[in-house]
DNA sequence: CATGAAAGAATGAGCAG
DNA sequence: CTGCTCATTCTTTCATG
């Protein structure tokens, strides 16, 4: 699971973090390589599972979810069978990205898209607060997105 | 803001969202048109803002990051200035990745990725706790990430 | 929205340090 | 063992209908 990684790809990582379609032909300009060499990496980066996949990131209001927020959940007499089924619901619904198990207050912190408010309130009352196993949540309305940097500090 | 996307701009935000380096030509083989028409509604989405960018997901633990956490946080005497310093701040901080403006017990919902506890540690006591500003935390570690789908629903 | 052509990138084999 | 050169194939990209 551990990955030893060197300067070179960690110098590649910075650039597919940034720019996943970054040719590997400028990439290896950039880093002062072949792009045999680059590709090579990265292949191997892919294998090993350090890269687990490129993404388009998609503006959520270009496509009609204005509405995002963060939602902690607390499950029922949180046995890990019963979290685990929860869970398993919640990996289901449309407009769920991000299921987390947290300590703290919840069981687990959900990050969750709508269209709108009503499509939220639909989404959490309808979809959520009915499945079996719920206890309670907290909503956490986003009011603002201020960072969201994909990258990671390689 | 606002962008009319038919079905055919969906279907290849699906694809690019799922797989960001997806040749536009097997893009075009699946969805029946030539890619020439992909390459030009993706050049259009792009200059649109509804694909933001391309990035590769990379496993955290890969590169030494087995330590993530929301942080909720509460600004002194939260006015709008004073938050947007604080988020200014934060910004600048290694291992925070997402910063957002909530609704609820804080101003600020923050996602952080550390090495490990004492670099978590670190971070929240050192870099955030004693900036200018801050009021207090609520740290909610993440013991597992049970489901981060980065595409939205299309 | 498609066709077709030109430019450029990815990929893999084999070679060199 | 690691990176490079080279050649093939495939993709991107753009002008045009």
């Amino acid at each position: 699971m551990t990955v030893d990684l060197d300067d070179t790809d960690r110098a590649i990582l910075r650039h597919l973090q940034a720019d996943a379609r970054t040719p590997f032909s400028e990439i290896a300009r950039q880093i002062g390589m072949s792009s045999a060499t680059v590709h090579d990496r990265v292949t191997r980066m892919r294998d090993a599972g350090v890269i687990e996949g490129y993404h388009a990131k998609v503006d959520p209001r270009a496509i009609g979810l204005g509405t995002s927020a963060f939602v902690g959940l607390r499950v029922e007499q949180g046995s890990d069978a019963a979290v685990d089924r929860f869970v398993e619901h919640l990996r289901g619904l449309d407009g769920v990205q991000e299921v987390h198990l947290t300590t703290g207050d919840w069981d687990l912190l959900v990050r969750v898209f709508a269209e709108d408010t009503d499509d939220l309130r639909e989404l959490l009352f309808e979809n959520v607060a009915n499945a079996e196993g719920f206890a309670r949540s907290y909503t956490m309305v986003v009011l603002g997105t201020e960072h969201d940097d994909p990258a990671l500090p390689v």
